[in-house]
Formats: structure tokens, sequence, C-alpha cells
DNA sequence: GCCCTAAATGATATGGTGTATCATAATTAT
DNA sequence: ATAATTATGATACACCATATCATTTAGGGC
């Protein structure tokens, strides 16, 4: 994401908090925007690094963790459960109402997209965990796959 | 698992071993009947403190590690990667071909069971995968839910 | 059985992920 | 201003996982 869509979606993220009276502060802004500007998913240590990089100066592991689990109360990121990472929500500048997104995660270049499934194919899926015996908490889904880039590749690679 | 189940278990694994040219050796068949006499999934570590419990002398667990990712190789247990837990195969004693697993979790008790989805449905979601750009490398799904008797107590407790 | 090779296991060190706890600083409410 | 609440910092520690090299064990040809 480029500065321009960066200081825009912050913008953004400032009004959703507003509007539901959570503070995002500015290290937590801070933090945010280190996830908006990454093309990858970000593990707290990575963001600690990146942010000393980004902001001149060090911050507490301790307080990223915190600021990542207020992102994620807020809609504003996600953790990638399978993976110990976490992404910017792809839907800030978005309107709409946020639901459980499902994760496409490429394992070659670790590229991740945000999807949302159809809701009746997540209805099946409630029904199918229901005829076992358990109830669907959460649909949030995390898809190991190939980005249609890097499955190229591998045909490539396969053929040389 | 009871004691005559995990027998004939461990006797199907061995065939299943042989079958396929894999050693099952004395320490792997004792972390897999660990997992097999376990109502939950374990973490290695935790394989380390029930094998010394149960075998009388400590394994390292770079050993158990090793030995994991020898039975999940032989579609003998399964790591749950949103848990780093591993589960012995509820296939060991069926003749059928092993499908990718689908697992549900209960976040309340832990009980996780390992079921088979429909294969229309995964289908279903290849597509939705295909169509947002990537190709679904593997079915394997963890789904976050409670199991019918944990939900039964959060009604409970909630009408309390 | 003996020797060679490959596979399995052990020992040790180290890095990555996450939480618990208590202290301090900043914000908000009265 | 003062007090209460919230956010951040500092420190320690538990847990998960892998890298590397040494040693032991199992199989196969002789
Ligand atoms: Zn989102
Ligand atoms: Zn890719
Ligand atoms: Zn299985
Ligand atoms: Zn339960």
């Amino acid at each position: 994401m480029n500065v321009t869509e960066v200081e825009r979606t912050l913008g953004a993220a400032e009004d959703s908090c507003r509007a539901s009276g959570a503070r995002l502060t500015d290290k937590r802004k801070n933090v945010l925007a280190v996830l908006l500007r990454s093309q990858k998913p970000l593990s707290a240590y990575d963001i600690v690094d990146q942010y000393s990089k980004d902001y001149g100066g060090p911050i507490p592991a301790m307080s990223v963790y915190r600021m990542l689990e207020f992102l994620a109360k807020e809609n504003l990121a996600h953790k990638l459960n399978s993976e110990n990472k976490y992404l910017a929500c792809a839907h800030i500048n978005c309107n709409h109402h946020h639901r459980t997104p499902q994760f496409l995660i490429c394992g070659s270049c670790n590229k991740v997209i945000e999807i949302g499934i159809r809701p009746e194919m997540i209805e099946a899926l409630r029904d199918a965990v229901k005829a076992a015996g358990f109830r669907l908490q959460s649909s949030q889904l995390e898809l190991n796959c190939l980005c249609d880039n890097c499955a190229k590749e591998s045909v490539t690679t396969a053929d040389s």
C-alpha cells in the first residue's frame, strides 16, 4: 500500500474508532501503519523491528502484543492463528459491516488475501459441523494455498 | 481409548507401516500410544512428560518432534497448526484411503474430533478460492467450535 | 558373523512466540 | 486539582520449534 493510501486508511481507522469510542493512540496507529505498509503478514517481533526502523525508537514487544489485541478487537487488524502473524484488515476503508474473514495464504510467497466466502457456504459448513456434534464458533478460515503467480512458477520450474 | 483398543490400533499401525515400507520403531510406537491414550491433543512437550511417566525414562524433545513428523507423514498422527498440538489419527483401524482431515476443536474443553467434510463442499471451497486468484493446496481445516456438551453448559451458566 | 551404509536417536544450543506481573505515564472524569 | 481508569514500559519467564553435530542402531552384501 502506498503512502497516500496508508494515510487515507489511517484516517478511516480514526473515524471508525471515534465512532466506536475506542482510543486509537499514536502508537497504535503506528503499529497499524506498519501493517498497512507491509506486503505480507508480520509477526509481533517483525513489527517491533519495523517499528523501530520507521519511527526511530524501540517499542516493547509486550506493547505490540497489546496494540495488536486492540487493533484486532476493532477489526482493524487480524491474527492468522496458523502462522502466528498479523495483518491489517482489508476493509478499513469500506463502510459495510465487517464480517468474519477467511484468509488465503500462499505457501510459497506468503502473500495473504482476506476474502468473504459466500454466506451459504459458511452455513453449509456450520451444518456439517452440527451434524458432527459440534457448534461452529468462528467462521475464520485460514487456507493453505498457492497464489496464481506462484502456482505458475512452480509449473514452470517443474517443466525445466 | 482403552488399553485393548490401543493395542489393536498399534497393531493396525504396524501393518500400515509394513505395507508402506516405513519403520515403526518402539519409540515411535510409544509416542503414538501416548497420543492414543490421550483424550486431548498434546503438545510435543506434553508428550515428553507423559512419555517419561508411561515408559520410565526421559525422551529428548527433539526426538519427539522427529517422531511426530514421521507419524504425520504416515498419517498415523496429525498436527493442529492453530494449536501447536498433535493427535492420533482417528482412522488407523480403517481400511479406506486416508483423506485430508478436518478438525473440530472445542474451545472450552479442548476436545477435538477428526471429520471428513463432504467432497462436494471441499470442491465448492476450492472453486471459491480459485475465483479469488489462489489454488487450494490443502483442505485441512481447523474449526473453532464448541462441543455440544460445552455448548449446553454455557447456556446453563448463562441462565444462572 | 563382519563391514559398510543409512537411518534413527541423543545432546546441546539457540531462536521465535506469547504471557504474567508489577511499575509508570497519560488520559478522563469528578 | 484529585482520583480513577486506561495505556504503556520493564522484566522475567514459559513454551514451541529448529539447527547442528555426535552417537547408536538397523539392514544388506559379503
Ligand atoms: Zn477484515
Ligand atoms: Zn505466492
Ligand atoms: Zn486421520
Ligand atoms: Zn467441549
